[in-house]
DNA sequence: CAGAAGTA
DNA sequence: TACTTCTGG
């Protein structure tokens, strides 16, 4: 879930903490795309009329990978150069958040079938969306795909964010592409969120609105909330974070920046505030977990995969039973983009 | 989610 | 043309 409230801080403020980007100003970027965030939108999202995921003929999920590929392909027609991160172990603080996930699944389950047994598709359609899993079969197919479309996977031995982020400090990312927050926490100096195409979104209440990619940069954060990295660490954690996802009832985004820009830090918020103290949070543990969190160091993206036309057929139009009218004319049209961008670069590197 | 098909 | 609804597996 990342760190509770935490756009209500930018949102409204009088700064530009956002810029609306295209896929062509992401031309010949890295983005570190967070694979389990990714996937858990497309596995919520891409579902038939009665809200089930799209399946093959033995009932395998495939609406991961539909969004790999459509995605996938307009990045890479666009010269956008995507890394998938995912997920390792998880920190043992964050236990805590994984049984808070897994109860609101146990309550959408709960709901679902009631409203399956009362005839109600409207309401098993709102609760089935919420009832994804990342099997590892769903896993290995996705890596599949993406290493037949000549994309780099890196698996991270923590959090995938923590990765993207320390691979964007150390330079061979240029940002790290999430709907979370949370790798600007990892540090990581830019982020961009709604990495899509179409621009639209539904929102809860039915209504559609426009979505555009935008890119956020830690100093034009840090600087327009007047506080440092550290102090923004201490601001998630005061508002809860995955590792103490209960933040601290009656303190939110207002009442957490007032008591940051007063005391500066966490140890002497404590001090000064019995809520906070009573709360009695592990914040120099949390603070570590962004500060140093686990990662491999100094990773090389590996630039020399190739997109290959016909294991992306095969393995979606042969075994998965994907329409080749629907989709080949993409993999192939894909494929010719990625040789003119290719053949261009070439160019200008002999010039 | 994203493109295709349908509608006005 | 612009906007909404449908479809995919």
């Amino acid at each position: 879930m990342g760190v509770k409230n935490i756009s209500k801080l930018f949102d409204g403020s009088s700064y530009e903490h956002k810029k609306v980007v295209t896929f062509a100003d992401l031309k010949d970027r890295k983005l570190g795309i967070d694979a389990f965030n990714q996937l858990y939108q497309f596995l919520s999202s891409i579902r038939d009329g009665t809200g089930q995921s799209l399946v093959d003929v033995s009932g395998r999920v495939t609406s991961h990978l539909i969004g790999i590929l459509t995605r996938n392909s307009a990045l890479l027609q666009n010269g956008v150069k995507p890394i998938y991160i995912f997920d390792g172990e998880s920190h043992p603080l964050k236990s805590r958040e994984k049984k808070r996930r897994a109860d609101v699944k146990k309550t959408a389950q709960i709901a679902y079938d009631k409203a399956v047994s009362e005839g109600d598709t409207l309401t098993a359609q709102k609760f089935a969306k919420q009832l994804n899993y990342l099997t590892p079969q769903l896993l290995d197919d996705s890596k599949r795909l993406l290493t037949y479309m000549g994309i780099p996977i890196i698996d991270a031995p923590g959090e995938g964010e923590a990765q993207a982020a320390i691979m964007v400090k150390e330079g061979s990312l240029w940002a790290t592409a999430s709907q979370d927050y949370d790798a600007m926490l990892f540090g990581s100096t830019k982020l961009v969120r709604n990495l899509n195409i179409t621009g639209k979104r539904t929102l809860a209440g039915g209504r559609v609105i426009d979505i555009k990619p935008e890119l956020l940069e830690l100093n034009v954060l840090l600087n327009g909330l007047n506080i440092t990295h550290a102090q923004l660490i201490d601001l998630g954690i005061l508002l809860g974070s995955d590792f103490n996802p209960d933040g601290i009832s009656g303190i939110g985004p207002k009442t957490a920046y007032k008591l940051i820009n007063e005391f500066k830090s966490f140890e002497e918020i404590e001090k000064n505030n019995t809520k906070v103290a009573e709360a009695n949070i592990p914040y120099e543990e949390i603070r570590e977990i962004f500060l140093n969190p686990d990662t491999h160091k100094a990773v090389k993206v590996d630039t020399s995969l190739t997109y290959d036309v016909e294991k992306i057929r095969s393995f979606l139009v042969d075994e998965r039973g994907f329409s080749d009218d629907r989709y080949l004319r993409l993999i192939e049209k894909t494929g010719r983009e990625i040789e003119t961008l290719e053949s261009q670069t070439s160019l200008d590197d002999w010039f």
